[in-house]
DNA sequence: GTAGACGTTCCAGTGCGGGGGAAGGTCAAG
DNA sequence: CTTGACCTTCCCCCGCACTGGAACGTCTAC
């Protein structure tokens, strides 16, 4: 199939798969002699791959280091399951950060109705952002 | 003052600050006769509140928004109110989509530690990933 | 033979918040 | 007078994951 029917049938677009062959996550297909790329099954498995690990939190670097493992050394299950709980890791310090960012927040947004504008001094722009 | 040392005080470089002039969240200063910008504490104050919204979770351009308003409007609490409430919901709407995210990928990685690496296929790269 | 649907490459831009470095002007100290 | 620190403007660069467009080649149908 060409690169228009593999777009269509994953569900992305053709850029995406140029993409995608660029930054190492498609391995660069066999070409007709038209010079058109030339893609089977193993390239719709692949995307659903990379759409699947994305919806999971990887970043393509991510998955080009889990499609390059699997390429070079068999199955990469430990080095994916790594990744993971990598992300895993990260996924919570980054919520707890924003939890801390949206109480902070709301002390902001509860401040904004009880006081009132003219205790605003030119210094603090607003008395509701404490510059202090 | 001049901007090497407004920068030292603020905790912030020469080129930051020079990127919020062009950005709007500084206004315009004097200059000398040599060409140079001259400070006074306003931009001291100025570059504190710029630094406390962003620890707030505001954006530059809603920094800009907020500190023009003020600018042309006298105390801009109210527009400060409704920016900070909007991103209040972002933020839990983003918390929401994380806290799903990292619950998909404890299942993951749960699943990583009861499966076996012979059970991939060529087609899945990884068991660990779903790809239907 | 020609229209148009598809393919190719390469270059450039998006949004965010700046950072790097060149080429040159200014200022204070020794 | 020269050195070195500081300042100026200018334009390009980063990561991220694409997207758009130009200019050109190819294939199919009428």
């Amino acid at each position: 199939m060409r690169i228009g029917e593999l777009a269509a049938t994953a569900g992305v677009t053709t850029k995406t798969i140029r993409y995608y062959e660029s930054a190492g996550v498609l391995p660069a297909p066999a070409r007709q002699a038209s010079g058109y790329r030339e893609y089977d099954h193993r390239a719709v498995d692949r995307l659903a791959f990379v759409k699947a690990a994305q919806a999971a939190g990887l970043t393509l670097a991510e998955i080009v280091d889990v499609v390059s493992a699997r390429e070079s050394a068999g199955a990469p299950c430990a080095h994916v399951a790594a990744v993971l709980e990598q992300h895993a890791h990260d996924l919570e310090r980054r919520i707890a950060e924003l939890t801390t960012l949206l109480t902070q927040v709301r002390q902001l947004s509860a401040r904004a109705k009880t006081l009132h504008p003219d205790q605003c001094t030119p210094a603090q722009v607003c008395h509701l952002i404490p510059t202090a």
